[in-house]
DNA sequence: ACCTGAACACCGTTCAAGT
DNA sequence: ACCTGAACACCGTTCAAGT
């Protein structure tokens, strides 16, 4: 006699990512999981093949957030200046890794056994490729998507691991940053 | 009765580092490096306080490793262009990773219990600093290494994480990102 | 069809007992 | 002074038994 559902795949998902969030990777365990959604754990692997798979889960729900929000972004400043355009987007994804830097960190820097699907991230970065397709041309169009990608999430990874430890001001060197690549990247002078 | 050592913090921080290398950081367990060294789980705690104490010795050997490296390349070319030399420091340090990724990914993305001396990092980078403050100036000294830091660990992170998925030269694209910035932390117009 | 307790093979770590 | 076995509180995961 079948029993009644006592969860469902978004409810897991949504517990292990605010457990993410709330106490690292390290406390996202499949018993604190079932926990918070009312189950034991054994009930979880109905739903989720092991615990790489419910981390890559919540690391697709997260990079389809952020693809949102970098979208409106984009469209938003659609049509202005490609360098200023280029500052906005950076922003975004770095307002977006400090509200969220558990997950952030899933992103772009998944531990081995859990990884995206390739289109996941290349949806993410989307709006971005258009942006340096417009700015270094479209022959250099990957490289110079790639060159900003490298900057922007490592600037962000030493930000978020405390590896900034010379003082100085952390906006100020984000700020250079962006605006000296945007710059080499439609090669303008200064 | 004292009973003679029948192992060392050396011999350990070495088995540590060969295990990391070879199964990634979760194949480096207590019991793994002490039945590496000859002795059981509990003798380790003699010698280092935790795993995570382990984790960081290990970090700091090998950045110390890298340090060394990335000193060597920067005197051989004392003197030249400093855009090459730029070009040539960021191509070591994409080699030690490629020769290294976990010991990399240890000092680049630390895990959150493990930190390595300010001083460490410091040091590892204190080449790269120089020749930016040759580049741009001694006003953005610090911001133009924050900023070729930040994209060549970026760089590195998503090559070994696998996240250049949309095909391409990625020889090309490092060349691109190195010459480009060099260009524009120098200001050079192309 | 879903959920459970019990169990297995692992962890990091502590500690009393041995030499 | 160092090393050990035993133990504790955790893991992820499997599986037979319940409803």
């Amino acid at each position: 006699m079948p029993t009644p559902d006592r969860t469902s795949l978004d409810e897991i998902v949504d517990a292990a990512r605010d457990l993410l969030e709330a106490d690292g990777a390290e406390g996202l365990s499949m018993r604190s999981v079932a926990d918070r959604v009312g189950v034991r754990a054994p009930s979880l692997y109905k739903r989720v093949r092991s615990r790489d798979d419910l981390l890559r889960l919540v690391a697709e729900s997260t990079v389809a957030e952020l693809a949102e929000r970098l979208d409106a972004v984009a469209t938003a400043s659609a049509g202005g200046d490609p360098v200023l355009r280029l500052a906005d987007l950076a922003r975004t994804l770095r307002r977006f890794a400090h509200e969220r830097p558990a997950g952030y960190r899933l992103i772009f820097a998944p531990p081995s056994g859990v990884a995206l699907a390739p289109e996941s991230l290349a949806r993410a970065t989307a709006a971005l490729f258009a942006l340096t397709a417009e700015l270094a041309g479209p022959d250099d169009a990957l490289e110079a998507a790639r060159t900003v990608t490298a900057w922007a999430t490592g600037f962000i990874a030493m930000e978020l691991a405390g590896s900034f430890q010379l003082g100085g001001d952390v906006e100020r060197a984000f700020e250079f940053g962006v605006s000296r690549i945007g710059k080499a990247l439609a090669r303008l002078a200064d």
